[in-house]
DNA sequence: TTCTGATGTTGACACCGCTCACATACCCGC
DNA sequence: GCGGGTATGTGAGCGGTGTCAACATCAGAA
């Protein structure tokens, strides 16, 4: 029990394989995360994560699915008006998590319950808040919209022009 | 000078090309533009691509510069009422290029004149028709955020949520 | 006509996701 | 305590990818 002797067996290769994704995940985006370079962080041969996700794809979604529980919890408790900003913020903040989360995988999503349920209920609090559901998706779309096009640099994402848009007068 | 004998040279490789990589962009979304299929599809050897493109990279931008080109004539001379829907059915009709033309590949779009100049070119008319900036701005951010969200599964892709959410009462 | 630059080909390298056969270590019933 | 079954990790290898360097071919200008 001394130190890292590095046994065969690594302990909870699984959550060392999800925390290495994430890594590469936040330091270069989605296209950084391979599943060799996972395991290699990991120190373990690069077939092992095979052992634990049926392949790259349910790796990418078991993420997908902590990180929604996570962002669910931070939005969940807050009044409505600073829900938008605290949506906008994380997608800046954590671009590789945001699209991962957003991306073409949450269509996929039925083939991963885990990601599927924790998704849904992530996302519920957004139409809670919100007074009929047809103004929850407007906000939603514009928030998620906004998000992107920062992101993607079509906009300058700057905290003046997110408090601006999010604050009309009146 | 009968048909076509595949001569050496191809004529017009680099439209080829693009023609291919487009084909593939509609067919099987961003991830199945490969430079050794395109080069396939165009009856040419899979290095050949670099005599047209710098990179891959290059390819694609090229592909976005010629879609923001055809996006920003077909939304230019419409009513502001029908550029919302306009907007978000090009973007369910056609994910592939949608993704492409407002993906990650747009913040490099410094790198590729061509594209940040026909990028710039086509949205400058989503600027004009709008009464104010920041109303141009946010009616942008929801229609690209609905978008989104309906190719990426969180919402529905129906004509009657797109037609009641861009309508709104009153 | 010659030769020079543009265009296309061949072969190779490193990386990727994934599969199969094999090695190792833990745990449960005896 | 011991053996065996199973979970876990390894290694070699397949087909795919983007990219580079060296070579082949052709078109057009000198």
């Amino acid at each position: 029990m001394s130190t890292s002797e590095k046994p065969y067996h690594h302990g909870d290769l699984r959550a060392a394989l999800l925390d290495a994704a994430d890594t590469l995940l936040d330091q270069g985006g989605d296209g950084a995360v391979s599943l060799r370079e996972v395991a290699r962080m990991a120190g373990v041969s690069p077939t092992a994560a095979y052992r634990h996700f049926a392949d790259k794809e349910a790796l990418l979604a078991a993420l997908a699915a902590r990180h929604f529980a996570q962002f669910g919890a931070a939005l969940g408790g807050r009044p409505l008006a600073e829900m938008g900003p605290a949506y906008l913020r994380f997608a800046l903040a954590r671009p590789g998590r945001f699209r991962l989360m957003f991306g073409p995988l949450l269509q996929r999503s039925r083939q991963h319950p885990a990601l599927a349920q924790a998704s849904d209920a992530a996302l519920a609090g957004l139409y809670a808040a919100a007074p009929s559901p047809d103004a929850a998706l407007r906000a939603w779309g514009m928030v998620h919209g906004l998000a992107h096009l920062m992101l993607d640099g079509a906009l300058p994402a700057e905290e003046e022009l997110i408090t601006r848009l999010l604050n009309p007068p009146g």
